[in-house]
RNA sequence: GGAGAGGUUCCCGAGUGGUCAAAGGGAACAGACUGUAAAUCUGUCGGCAGAGCCUUCGGAGGUUCAAAUCCUCCCCUCUCCA
């Protein structure tokens, strides 16, 4: 087995903060190891942000170690306050369940499951049966309110507002891990930033119930340059699912990323080697936009497939050009074998029967139609604006659709620069 | 349980009877400049229509020619006290 795979996810970035790294490094090198991290079922699909802690479970598998991915069926019951600025909406157990299923279904494509190798474990299955006196009495005790209040995760929430459910979160969550070290030997838990409380809370119940040291590592959180959450834009979550965003959509998050942030993306979720991406986020000017093409191309690759990632890519380059069409820049992407002499591009398309082209269909519908804008008034500004396209001839007032503008059987409109819609006449 | 503060358009946050579709900032969107980046500048930023209407200021009623603004009841949040 590789005994360097902490080294490599520290050089990767990956390491936010780790427990006596030192013996765990040791105790990673020793022996296949089984770890943990936790992914609460808050929705049907991942999103971009789950994909480090996807990421560095690839990593240790790879490594020969085993990940255990916690689904959260009990813990969301409660909602996690970490990092968040109020009470979110009580999810219903339905819909938890039914979320779960969306979420595991997505992280079967990501690990090795065969033979054991990865564990899906629900704490809905030791969480949902406890007795709360009982509980109280064998766990709770071990907890000091003082200590859990000066907690990263609840100091800003103890400014507005937390309730007892949510302050319960850290509890659970180390209780999860209490079990988890008794019953499958796990003695690694991984999270973002934001979970240190709740993991430094399991290692300490556990030194205390079961006398074992475990360990926690936490991953960097990652913010656009105004703060935000990463993985955010103004349609909402860049999501894993293809149903939520689209494959092209999803290339065209990683492609326009900022130019500081290509190392670090690289390094996150890639799995170029990484002198590679030291010399890849090195390159200048035009360069960094093939750079951007890499990046783009292998996470999506990482997500949706090699197939689906090529034709997002052809499709983007017969959109805005190729960065690099001469292939200069060197790289073991295997973006690197894709001609570009056949154009098979997968444009967002909507199909209009020639019913609805004569009852009088005007611009302005077609562009909500196609959901490139969403009202009529945000459309008439769109185009006073000079924002809107019909076969790239800006629109300069509304009017009425016609058989004559479809050139070769479709229209192409535009919205701004990067959203465009390709309609077909049935 | 008592006292106080408060719930405003995506977010923060002004606004205390008409001049309020509601200041300001952020986010977002469009344009210019660029490299499908960032920064910057300009414009837009409830809906429908084109200068008139409709729906918004926690919820439900009420007062008034007129209410985000006043009254009543209810819901929720926070602070202090018990």
């Amino acid at each position: 087995m590789s005994c360097k795979v902490y080294q490599e996810l520290e050089e990767r970035g990956l390491v936010y903060q780790s427990t006596n790294a030192e013996s765990l490094q040791k105790l990673l090198q020793e022996a296949p190891q089984a770890f943990y991290i936790g992914f609460d079922p808050t929705a049907d699909s991942l999103h971009v942000g789950s994909l480090i802690p996807i990421i560095v479970m690839m990593h240790l598998q790879k490594a020969g170690h085993r990940p255990i991915a916690i689904l959260g069926g009990g813990t969301a019951m409660v909602g996690d306050p970490s990092g968040k600025t109020e009470l979110r909406q009580m999810l219903t157990p339905e819909k938890i369940v039914e979320n779960g299923k969306g979420i595991a279904g997505q992280l079967a494509r990501f690990l090795d499951f065969r033979d054991d190798r990865c564990r899906l474990i629900n704490n809905a299955d030791w969480l949902s049966s406890l007795k709360y006196v009982d509980f109280l009495r064998e766990i709770g005790r071990h907890f000091s309110v003082n200590r859990m209040i000066t907690a990263e995760s609840y100091k800003q929430r103890l400014e507005t507002g937390l309730s007892f459910i949510e302050f319960n979160y850290m509890i659970l969550q180390a209780y999860d891990f209490h079990v988890l070290c008794k019953e499958q030997q796990c003695r690694i838990q991984m999270g973002g930033q934001d979970q240190w409380g709740n993991i430094v809370a399991g290692i300490d119940l556990i030194r205390r119930t079961q006398s074992v040291e475990t360990y926690g590592v936490t991953f960097p959180l990652l913010t656009t340059s105004s703060g935000e959450k990463f993985g955010k834009t103004a349609a909402g979550a860049v999501w894993l699912s293809s149903e939520r965003t689209s494959v092209l959509d999803f290339y065209q998050f990683w492609r326009n990323c900022e130019d500081s942030e290509i190392r670090r993306l690289l390094s996150f979720f890639t799995f170029l080697p990484m002198p590679e991406i030291t010399r890849l986020s090195a390159l200048q000017d035009q360069a960094v936009n093939r750079v951007k093409e890499i990046l783009a191309y292998e996470v999506t690759t990482l997500v949706h497939g090699q197939e689906a990632a090529t034709t997002a890519y052809k499709t983007a380059i017969s959109r805005f050009g190729s960065a690099d069409p001469e292939l200069k820049v060197e790289t073991s992407s295997a973006i690197r074998n894709i001609s570009l002499a056949q154009a098979e591009v997968e444009l967002p398309t909507l199909e209009l029967s020639s019913d609805q082209l004569n009852t009088g269909m005007t611009l302005v519908d077609l562009f909500i139609l196609t959901g490139l804008s969403k009202s009529k008034s945000q459309t008439r500004r769109l185009i006073e604006q000079g924002g809107a396209y019909l076969n790239e001839q800006r629109i300069n007032a509304d009017r009425q659709l016609s058989q004559a503008d479809f050139k070769k059987e479709k229209i192409i409109i535009r919205a701004g620069k990067k959203r465009f819609y390709q309609i077909l006449l049935k």
